[in-house]
DNA sequence: CTATATTGAATGAATGTTCAGCAAATTCTG
DNA sequence: CAGAATTTGCTGAACATTCATTCAATATAG
């Protein structure tokens, strides 16, 4: 119960895919996403307002001016990376929600399962996504990217929630609880970032089928780990 | 539902209380206390990474030198603000717990209805807790008083959450539905600085009741405003 | 050899901090 | 109580630093 769970996956370069390309000279978009995944790091280690160009040249172990060269701007190297978490979690979700089946309620379950998958909640990503909440109020351009959970996923999320009570005649407002659910998913989020007080990804994970026990009696029970459909 | 109802409270100077005092010359504290709203007015318009010093004098209507004169740096204002928002929060919940009376159930739902309370929960106020958010991780000063829901509140919603369990016998796991509450509270809170979907403050108040009513049904009932107690 | 990727020093703008001086308030003094 | 002396709050120009950006020179691949 002491240690806490949140260890990042490997970080910095050795996360690169092509070892051949490593010396001067990588294609275009290796060296983009190599410096994506520096800024990440960065984001990670000293936050938002302390990121800065030559941090990231650094961490990838370039030269000084290399931002400028691939991204135009130091705002636009923040968007692109900004977007790629997007897309990184948008496929995530997409993917569990496709691996899970014709079952309502087993895709929901992986919904929320998915949420707390090591490939994305670590704390390194989780710090990157608070750094980039922080801004996105006085950021037009980061509000429509920094709510990782965007339309699409609270239109499903919704959508499941309706079908759930259909189902079984729940007596919930269908909306408010959706609403409440992804809020509460990124609320867990939120605490696992500051990492604080032991929560873990494990107990995130079970605070979020808790409420999924006490919202859809119907259609789960407390299984061995974690929940099970009924 | 197309006005966005989070409009702030009077902003700027006019919450000063003391009128006589607004000549040069104010006491040391008003004059900190008014540092610190205009630096609470630039974190919600400009964000943490844009917020200067030139910002904050300006704001206040006061010189440049101003801040180091009454706190001794950037970091210290900061904090010192923060630390601000941190009682202003933590004595609007006690005085809701307060005041709610004897039973269980009527001070659980004051503590969740004050989390959404006008004075506490506005833009302003929401978009400089968020940005400190954003901030927390990397900045070990920061980190004790960002949560702004801390220890003695999480302890608070456990134990309520458990006399509840105790007296109506439900199933839940006290201690994840605990946690569940209190991140749905601060995800909500994440949603409302948002800003982009619909959610107001009252259908995030709506979010936490559909909550509390799921979780307690033998404890509240729908009413014509929000939940009431059975 | 040519095109392209990379380097790193130079540049200039932004910003936190300092501080000598000024002005209002307060205390002292005759 | 008047006016001098002192204390206290405040100002804003000057300074030093940090940092994003530029670009001429250089290295590498094809």
């Amino acid at each position: 119960m002491k240690t806490i769970d949140l260890e990042d996956e490997p970080t910095d370069v050795e996360r690169q895919s092509s070892p051949e390309k490593r010396g001067r000279k990588a294609s275009k978009e290796v060296r983009r996403q190599q410096l994506i995944e520096a800024t990440i790091d960065s984001l990670a280690k000293r936050g938002y307002s302390e990121t800065t160009m030559a941090d990231v040249a650094d961490g990838a172990k370039l030269s000084r001016g290399i931002v400028n060269f691939h991204f135009e701007s130091k705002e636009k190297l923040l968007v692109a990376t900004l977007q790629y978490m997007y897309d990184e979690y948008s496929a995530h979700w997409r993917n569990a929600y496709d691996k899970a089946g014709d079952n309502t309620a087993d895709q929901l379950k992986a919904l929320v399962t998915a949420d707390f998958d090591r490939a994305i909640c670590n704390k390194r990503k989780l710090a990157a996504w608070c750094a980039f909440w922080g801004e996105a109020k006085s950021r037009p351009t980061y509000q429509a990217l920094s709510g990782a959970r965007d339309t699409d996923y609270q239109n499903l999320l919704s959508d499941l929630c309706s079908r759930l009570k259909a189902e079984a005649g729940y007596a919930f407002e269908q909306q408010a609880l959706a609403l409440a659910l992804s809020a509460l998913l990124e609320g867990l989020w939120l605490r696992l970032m500051m990492g604080l007080e032991d929560v873990t990804r494990e107990t995130a994970l079970q605070a979020a089928n808790e409420f999924l026990l006490t919202a859809f009696p119907r259609h789960y029970t407390k299984g061995a780990s974690g929940i099970q459909r009924l």
